[in-house]
RNA sequence: CGGGGCGUAGCGCAGCCUGGUAGCGCAUCUGCUUUGGGAGCAGAGGGCCGGGGGUUCGAAUCCCUCCGCCCCGACCA
């Protein structure tokens, strides 16, 4: 029985003036967690009690799957240095040197060492499938650590890895991890999608992030619950609806209007009388690339979208298959497309036949493909065209799509006139789920003999869940729901207790004897239960046991002598009045 | 790494511009009263004003420098 008079529970009345997002400043105040540095926590009592909640639900579930190891968080350059990462990493590995002089790095992520373990100890396919994971602190040297423990440098992650033996074999994995994942975020009491993200550069076949939208995010994501749809903003489309075209004037040609001063879409639009959607906008890159040896070169790019649309750089970045994107200066302007900002358009540019053509790269979205008599940019000085056909009228290098989806647009998954209205906002990243492929154990050697006696590669995925994000994210949730004026609370299954008995006054040896008697019994009826029996007035009893919390709140006070209790449930803000004997039933039931 | 802000008691802040050796609210401790939504009165303790250097008779205050933290951006297997 924990009794909150011996327990260190520093809430504090006013938040500290760092605390910016909500998660941060309940986790503060309720007394969960100090900072010790940027991006550096110490768990107290209250915060440790719910972490352990969420990693023992973690645990129940991933044992079902595979089987818990722990790796060390300090590892030896050597293994960093074969997978060819100990370079690659970059900024974001904190490194360190023993007494001999030997580089080590703190463990960021721990795909060396998993396949490590299998290089030296898988043999034949007998073995596999194998699913390691571990619960294990990460360190990574962020560049800008936060928003409380939304970002940190040193964290808990659950990660696992699967071993297979074949393409099979890691779909079963990977969608073991999917079902064990919906399993934990639901327990967790998290509100999720589960969004296809960009898989990177490094060719991953598939890949899966677990969202929970909140402000506090970092990511975009787009979805719709009628048809599942949900994706990464990098990765998101939509269907559009269909736009009238313009009719052709004159001959029906390319026709060159002279527009003094008329640059911005929305006055083009204006100025011909036509939606910025008829209008063809051009946004001019410059795209570093690097070749097979890794050498850099930057290639200048032209992209096009409709006048209403605005380019996703992840996307074109993809589309060109470059590593870094930057907006063209004034003298590459002129160069690549002879015309100042305003009047680009792609009509009579010389495009390369294939990204990797030197020249320029005119890169088209998709949303463009099939109009017709669109206005755009002349590539001179107050000068546009109208009549415009795509295809007809210019050519391009790619036509792809680099546009970002817009909310309200319909998810691209809807039968054809239903309505799907995307919702687009911010969410935060608690797991992901990856396929890795054949990276690390052809790197680190690893192979394994098949049926047939002949050595293969076991073909790997990844998955990760960011512990702390899940507090973090539950917080988020109910802070954004707004219903408690009292602040945010914990779901059941991750606050450090379930319930707190309030003793409103421990000088009343009939409340006192009550309340223990009470908090007794729901312990032994399986509670998790936090006992107050400080002698402070009931007001403060009560905003602490708000301010950390708890989702259940039981107040023993003067009803007692009826034989009756308040029991105050956060979740519908609701007080409701129950016999003493029946309270154990009642909370069972909620 | 670029831009901005901040650093004064445990927390929130004022004082700085215009130099004279530190103040308010909350919290803490003692006593009395109070006891269902952060009580009242009386008293008390607590600060190397982030560090270093400089200017000055004198620096929280002005100047230089370093450190730390926060926010925006860049970055983010």
């Amino acid at each position: 029985m924990h009794r909150w008079s011996k327990l260190f529970i520093p809430t504090l009345r006013e938040a500290p003036s760092d605390a910016e997002v909500a998660s941060h400043k309940f986790l503060l105040r309720a007394g969960y967690v100090r900072q010790l540095g940027a991006g550096i926590y110490s768990y107290l009592f209250l915060g440790q009690r719910s972490i352990q909640k969420i990693t023992a639900i973690v645990r129940e579930e991933m044992d079902r799957i595979g089987q818990e190891f722990l790796l060390p968080a300090l590892l030896p350059a050597d293994l960093w240095q074969q997978s060819g990462r100990w370079t690659t990493m970059g900024q974001n590995m904190f490194r360190l040197q023993d007494r001999k002089g030997a580089d080590l790095c703190l463990g960021m992520t721990h795909e060396e060492v998993m396949t490590d373990i299998a290089r030296k100890e898988l043999r034949s396919y007998k073995q596999l499938p194998q699913i390691w994971y571990q619960i294990q602190t990460k360190f990574r040297d962020e560049p800008r650590p936060k928003a409380g423990l939304l970002r940190v440098r040193q964290f808990l992650m659950k990660d696992s890895y699967s071993f297979d033996i074949d393409q099979d074999g890691l779909d079963r994995s990977y969608n073991l991890h999917d079902a064990a994942y919906c399993a934990i975020f639901t327990r967790c009491g998290l509100e999720f999608v589960a969004v296809e993200a960009d898989s990177g550069a490094m060719g991953g076949s598939q890949s899966q992030e677990f969202m929970v939208y909140t402000e506090a995010g970092e990511d975009l994501i787009a979805s719709n619950v009628e048809t599942g749809y949900a994706a990464n903003i990098e990765k998101a489309t939509s269907r559009l609806a269909p736009i009238d075209d313009l009719q052709p004037t004159g001959d029906g040609q390319p026709e060159l209007v002279h527009t003094p001063g008329v640059a911005a879409i929305a006055d083009v639009a204006a100025f011909f009388g036509i939606l910025p959607a008829q209008d063809i906008k051009c946004v001019a890159y410059m795209a570093e690339v690097r070749d097979a040896a890794g050498k850099s070169a930057w290639k200048p790019v032209a992209a096009f979208l409709r006048g209403d649309h605005s380019v996703n750089e992840t996307k074109l970045l993809g589309t060109v298959q470059g590593v870094e994107l930057r907006t063209m200066n004034g003298d590459e302007l002129a160069q690549w497309l002879q015309g100042p900002a305003g009047y680009l358009g792609p009509v009579g540019l010389a495009a390369a036949k294939t990204i990797t053509d030197a020249g320029l790269l005119v890169v088209v979205d998709s949303a463009l493909e099939g109009r017709r008599n669109l206005v755009c940019g002349a590539n001179k000085l107050d000068y546009h065209f109208r009549n415009v056909c795509p295809g007809r009228d210019f050519d391009w290098t790619a036509l792809a799509d680099i546009r970002n989806a817009n909310e309200g647009e319909d998810a691209p998954n809807a039968p054809e006139g239903v309505a799907a209205p995307l919702r687009i906002g911010k969410a935060v990243e608690i797991g992901h789920i990856f396929k890795l492929g054949y990276r690390y154990a052809e790197a680190l050697g690893a192979r394994v003999l098949d049926q047939n006696g002949k050595e293969k590669m076991p073909i790997m995925g990844c998955y990760g869940i960011g512990i702390e994000r899940i507090l973090t994210a539950a917080i988020e949730q109910s802070a954004t729901r707004g219903t408690d004026p009292n602040g945010p609370w914990l779901p059941r299954s991750i606050a450090p207790f379930e319930v707190v008995v309030t003793i409103t006054n421990v000088r009343d040896e009939a409340l006192l004897a009550a309340g223990e008697h009470l908090a007794n019994q729901l312990e032994a009826a399986g509670f998790d239960v936090l006992l107050d029996d400080r002698d402070e007035r009931a007001g403060v009893k009560f905003k602490d046991a708000d301010l950390v919390g708890i989702p259940l709140r039981i107040n023993v006070g003067k009803k007692v002598a009826d034989g009756f209790v308040e029991v105050v449930d956060r979740a519908t803000g609701t007080t409701q009045d129950v016999a003493l004997d029946a309270v154990a039933a009642h909370v069972s039931a909620l």
